[in-house]
DNA sequence: CTGAAAGCGCTAACAC
DNA sequence: GTGTTAGCGCTTTCAG
């Protein structure tokens, strides 16, 4: 592999002058870095990463925590990475992947200065991850919300605001008595931020709106889904709003209701809280709140990188819920009254 | 951040005696051991990475390129993706991300030395990263076999034996008009390497064991699974036995099968070519040829780690095929015969 | 606008 | 069994 120097040698100047084309950190004269660019070129030189982090203390590498729990949904995570991924290379930067929710992966990147920054996904209301991130050296941000974001960067949907738009939009439709078929049993054991958080929106909501609320935790599996529908229609068989917030499980609730035949959009409104596509993907078209997977990812990226070299204060970006109509849900019992 | 010479002084030795407490790569007494230990304790010393790459020509990092193209089965990929990232960790290797399909990445990652080898998904027949990697200094493994695998390391399933048995499964429980529900059309123009091996075994066996055999691409949603058992049972009306490799449809495909009030397992025989999980996650258990991804994703770090030190040459692992009978499949209108 | 030179923190001969 | 020392290849003052 050639070196700096090679490069340095072939163009007839110094390391540093080469250097600093690449850089751009000074101004170079044109034919100067003409040669430069030609030497660099001919000798298909790169630059070594190691030796120019060990120089500039910088990696161009950020670290990218996407534990691979048990209930979460893989397409969804990988949204999230989609965005993260695609978002670090327009600020030439790799991406490590840490898939283990263990501690130790922290430690390591961090403390060997293996990268200039880290995003952290799936985080719980307790999560034993964010004291150390906390206290690294390098600036992170979050996708989703520790109890206390105290200092912390995060970014997320506004799942708050979306539990209560859900149940404003049916209530305002006239349904009095709605339900969640929320996340997998794991999830929710895990005090999952998004999971804790939608809930909390729907149940205040409820009040406000003068509605009842059932909640249902849900496998994602056909079978888990079935139960959910008729463990929740046997308790409270007068209920016309389904707030489905779990991507694995939709598309087999859809199916237990037909099978139940409840024909969604009309004896039955759904919302889901799902990625736009999901949503879309389902048998009927779905009324849904739309989650930016992609966004969310790309916008971690920009607020770390922001961090990264401005003195940007760390701040928590909650996306606000936008509720799109479509076919599955539609006036309720109460409609026309009041 | 600590480094070597601040251990080294806290423990009364030279920097090199730290580095070789840390490689193990010379004895070291007991007691010289244990006052190095301590001081890295206190000191909360990690090494640098960069540092290290340098002076040693290792980065502990391998890269994986996973390109997410549209047609793939996310949910698998990432299964790969587990299994490339836990194996990993036990080599003390972190895992680089690369999600795009081109080229550049390659270079970046092998030019500038920030990997030690690199594990590369979805091979396509004419793959131009191949003659990338071949070129590369760093060692590189390959899930998926290129047009020509000469000089490369290359694991797979071995999915023409898969065709092959799936057929010979069918034609032996005396199904005598069969079909292929296969990948999605993007799969197939891309010449997808697992796509079309699998199409050849099934062909050869096809003509071997006196059946005949019908192709269909399918698209993953649930319209183009049920468009794709339609054009079948229109075409060839005759069919009993369905191989359906394309783990999105599957559940479409039974689904369509069901309203068509064709009874899986009675009077259609389905083989699925997929991950155990997904076979038995179907309305019923699946006969599958399994698909270990994950087992996969380990082999090929653990061919790419063995080529890193020892002086292995290159080879290419087929895994051989398992087909598990479930309830999906049964015998045939020939059963008996003969 | 360009060059010289001092490290960045670690590894691995080479000594003893 | 341990210490000394010469780099690894780059960035970035400091000079000019």
């Amino acid at each position: 592999m050639a070196t700096i120097d090679d490069v340095a040698k072939a163009a007839g100047v110094s390391a540093s002058t080469v250097s600093y084309v690449l850089s751009g950190k000074r101004p170079i004269s044109a034919p100067t870095r003409a040669r430069v660019e030609r030497a660099i070129e001919k000798l298909g030189y790169r630059p070594h990463a190691g030796a120019r982090a060990l120089a500039s203390a910088r990696t161009n590498v950020i670290a990218l925590m996407a534990p691979l729990r048990v209930g979460v949904n893989v397409p969804v995570i990988m949204q999230f990475v989609t965005g993260v991924v695609t978002r670090a290379r327009d600020f030439d930067h790799d991406v490590l992947l840490l898939t283990q929710d263990d501690v130790s992966g922290l430690d390591r990147v961090t403390g060997g200065s293996m990268v200039d920054a880290l995003v952290m996904m799936d985080i719980e209301a307790d999560d034993p991850r964010v004291p150390l991130v906390a206290a690294a050296k390098q600036p992170s941000v979050l996708i989703g919300l520790p109890e206390d974001p105290e200092g912390l960067s995060c970014v997320d949907l506004d799942f708050e605001a979306a539990g209560r738009l859900a149940v404003r939009h049916l209530a305002a439709a006239g349904h009095a008595d709605v339900a969640l078929v929320g996340s997998p049993p794991e999830v929710l054991r895990r005090h999952t931020s998004y999971a804790e958080r939608l809930m909390r929106g729907l149940r205040n909501q409820a009040r406000a709106s003068d509605v009842t609320v059932r909640v249902e935790a849900c496998d994602s599996s056909p079978s888990g889904a079935s139960e959910a529908v008729d463990t929740l229609l046997a308790a409270a068989p007068g209920t016309t709003g389904i707030i489905v917030h779990n991507e694995g499980a939709l598309p087999h609730v859809l199916s237990r209701l037909a099978e139940r035949d409840i024909v969604v959009g009309e004896d039955m409104s759904v919302v889901a809280v799902c990625p736009r596509d999901v949503a879309l993907a389902q048998r009927i078209p779905m009324t849904s709140i739309d989650l930016p997977a992609e966004d969310i990812g790309r916008v971690a990226v920009d607020m770390v990188m922001a961090r990264l070299d401005g003195e940007h204060p760390s701040e928590t970006r909650l996306l606000a819920p936008v509720l799109t109509e479509r076919e599955s849900s539609a006036p309720g019992p109460a409609a026309g009254d009041g």
